[in-house]
This record gives C-alpha cells, sequence and structure tokens, in this order.
DNA sequence: AGGTTAAGCGCG
DNA sequence: AAAGCGCGCTTAACCT
C-alpha cells in the first residue's frame, strides 16, 4: 500500500513517467518497445548530473537483494531436511549447460559486498567444510585449444596472467609496464571475443570512440592470428552447415544463420562463436562431475557434491577428509581431457560458500 | 482470478 | 536495424 506522497521506485513505467515526464531528464536509450529505459546504466549515466538516480541505484540493489535471495530462500527449505535443494535441468541450455530453478542456486550473489552476505548464509554441519574448486578461464583456454593461436597457447602454457598478456600484445609494452588500466580493457576484449562482440560493443563498453575500439580489436588480430580465423571459420562452417558444435561433437544448431532478418542472423552468427566455447566448458564439467562422483562413491568417503555452477563445483566435506579431497579434487577436474593446453581448477576451503571462493 | 509480457538484474 | 553469449526470478502492467 502506498501512501499519499509516495511511488513505486519498482516501476521501470512509474520511475520513466517521474524522470523523463516531470523532471525531464534526458532519455539516454529506449527498450526494446520504445519506452525510455530506467535501466542501471543509464542511472548511472544520469546520476553524473542528478542526485535521484544514484539513490534509486541503491534501492534497485538492495530490494533484488531482499525479494529474490532474503525473503525467498528460507522460504524453500525442505522441513525435512534443513536444507534448500535446487532442480537441475538437464535440456533447457542451448549450450549445455545445466540451468538451476526452484530455487535458482547459480545465481546467489557474490559480486557486491552486501550480496556476498546472502552467500555466507550457505553453511556446513558441524564437523564440516565447504570446498568450492572452479576452473580457471576455462573459455579463454578452450578458445586456445580450438583455434590453436601460438601466442594465447604459449600464455596458458607459461602460467601467465592472461589478460595482462593480452594488453601487453595490444598496447606493445611489457608485461609488467601494464597499467590497470591497460589490463582492463584487455579483460574487455577477451571477454568480448568468447560473445561475438563488435567495434560498437567495444566502444560503448570502456568509453571509447568506434575507430579507437576498432583499432583495439585490429591490433588484437594481428597478435593473434588464430583466434581472426577461429571466428572467420566459425561463421563461415556455421553458413554452410547449419550447426556448430563443441570439442566432444555436441551440436548447436542456428536455423537463422543464413534466414531471417539482418539482426536475427548477426545474432546466430554471435551464438555461433560463443556456443563452441560455452559448449566445451559444460562438456568439461559434466565430465568432472561423473569422475568426481565415480571418486566419491569408490573411495567411500562421505563428503558430498552438492551443487554444480557452470565453471564450479561445491562439495561438503568433512574435517578429515580435507586433505584427500583438496588434492584430489583439482586433479580430476582437470585431467577429464586433455586440451591442446592445461587445464587448472582452484580449490578454496570454508565453513560457509562466501569462504571458500 | 489467472496467465503472459516487458523490464530489469542476479550469476557464469 | 542493431550493436555481448547463456540462463531464472521478481515486479508491474497488461490481457483474457
Amino acid at each position: 500500500m502506498l501512501a499519499g506522497g509516495e511511488f513505486n521506485l519498482g516501476s521501470p513505467k512509474q520511475i520513466g513517467q517521474i524522470f523523463f515526464e516531470k523532471l525531464q531528464l534526458p532519455v539516454v536509450k529506449k527498450t526494446p518497445s520504445g519506452a525510455p529505459s530506467t535501466d542501471e546504466e543509464v542511472l548511472q549515466k544520469l546520476a553524473e548530473d542528478y542526485p535521484l538516480p544514484k539513490i534509486l541505484l541503491e534501492h534497485r540493489g538492495l530490494s533484488k537483494l531482499k525479494s529474490t535471495y532474503t525473503d525467498k530462500l528460507p522460504r524453500m527449505v525442505n522441513a525435512k531436511t534443513g536444507r534448500v535443494h535446487t532442480n537441475y535441468a538437464q535440456a533447457v541450455a542451448v549450450t549445455g549447460r545445466l540451468s538451476s530453478n526452484e530455487p535458482n542456486l547459480q545465481n546467489i550473489p557474490v559480486r557486491t559486498a552486501e550480496g556476498r552476505r546472502i552467500r555466507e548464509a550457505f553453511i556446513a554441519p558441524p564437523g564440516s567444510k565447504i570446498v568450492s574448486a572452479d576452473y580457471s578461464q576455462i573459455e579463454l583456454r578452450i578458445m586456445a585449444h580450438i583455434s590453436g593461436d601460438p601466442s594465447l597457447m604459449r600464455s596458458f602454457a607459461e602460467g601467465e596472467d592472461v589478460h595482462r598478456a593480452t594488453a601487453s600484445e595490444i598496447f606493445g609494452v611489457t608485461p609488467i609496464e601494464v597499467s590497470n588500466d591497460q589490463r582492463r580493457i584487455a579483460k574487455v576484449i577477451n571477454f568480448g571475443l568468447i560473445y561475438g562482440m563488435s567495434a560498437f560493443g567495444l566502444a560503448s563498453n570502456i568509453g571509447i570512440s568506434r575507430d579507437a575500439a576498432k583499432l583495439y580489436i585490429d591490433r588484437y588480430f594481428q597478435r593473434y592470428p588464430g583466434v581472426a580465423n577461429y571466428m572467420e571459420e566459425t561463421r563461415t562452417k556455421a553458413k554452410r552447415d547449419g550447426f556448430v558444435e563443441t570439442v566432444f561433437g555436441r551440436r548447436l544448431w542456428l536455423p537463422e544463420i543464413n534466414g531471417g532478418s539482418g539482426p536475427r542472423r548477426q545474432g546466430a552468427e554471435r551464438a555461433a562463436i560463443n556456443a563452441p566455447m560455452q559448449g566445451t566448458a559444460a562438456d568439461l564439467i559434466k565430465l568432472s562431475m561423473i569422475a568426481v562422483q565415480d571418486w566419491l562413491e569408490a573411495s567411500k568417503i562421505e563428503s558430498k557434491m552438492i551443487m554444480q555452477v557452470h565453471d564450479e563445483l561445491v562439495l561438503e566435506v568433512p574435517e578429515a577428509e580435507l586433505p584427500e579431497v583438496r588434492k584430489r579434487l583439482p586433479e580430476l577436474m582437470c585431467g577429464v581431457a586433455k586440451l591442446k593446453v592445461p587445464l587448472v581448477a582452484e580449490v578454496g576451503v570454508g565453513n560457509n560458500w562466501e569462504e571458500a571462493h
């Protein structure tokens, strides 16, 4: 119930009316349906010139945490077990990932300090710890494997900081000379490549001109010609065959790659570039889950595999079994396939999921 | 009353 | 015309 003078902060339409009609704030961008957007990016921009957007952003962040996690998760605790039990869907995500629902435990907050307090609520019983093991840079490693690019393969073979190495190549400085800004830009480029990002996308993401963004991308492809080749070959193959596939042969069909409108086709091209990497990562962690479960059962220890979050496995481990699990878990994860670059898994231990991360 | 869509945002 | 992949969940608005 809203009292007089209050308004509903959760409604984009009402925000739009107040911000853009009453207060006459500039419309930064529009939603697909043509309404003025009030999303986070827009509010960040408006916050440079007006006080209200910042307050709204804080409210949005906190109400998201409350409505989705703090209010909901306690209600979903199973009375018999005293735990929350998610469901994993095995045939939903087109790339071969699992998805998680009721509740979704694959989007528990981690990026903000307030959000991490929710992660702290995931605890082990007395005498046990939470153990988390996640693949390091898995999709970039797969890109190195599929493309066979010499520089990228060397980065991983040498155990380098891959974003720093990329910055060093793009900006023509030695790795130790790479600035924080240069590394940040290189990281955006590395991730952007996995998603098929264009010069336009890179420019708007890091706040530079399209021409400057194009120069960075050109420079990247100059230094990593194998990656440029992969991008082109993947587009060609997708158009010729109508599908792309993971390293293990699971296919993603792309009916719109040759037909449809320009935007749909371009969307299909980005999906074609991303799917072999995202999908191969999904294949690898599925192999890991099988290997880990087989090991747990064969070795007759009490540790249990309790969650999967795309590139991460979470186990509940009695303290006595910690040394063994710490050692064996990453070995199993890294040993499920021999790619052209090493696989690396990082292990953490804690009293709760946040500590283990 | 109940279902669907749009917008937004949490994660990898 | 759009511009970065893949998901699930919440709220408000809209529809039957």
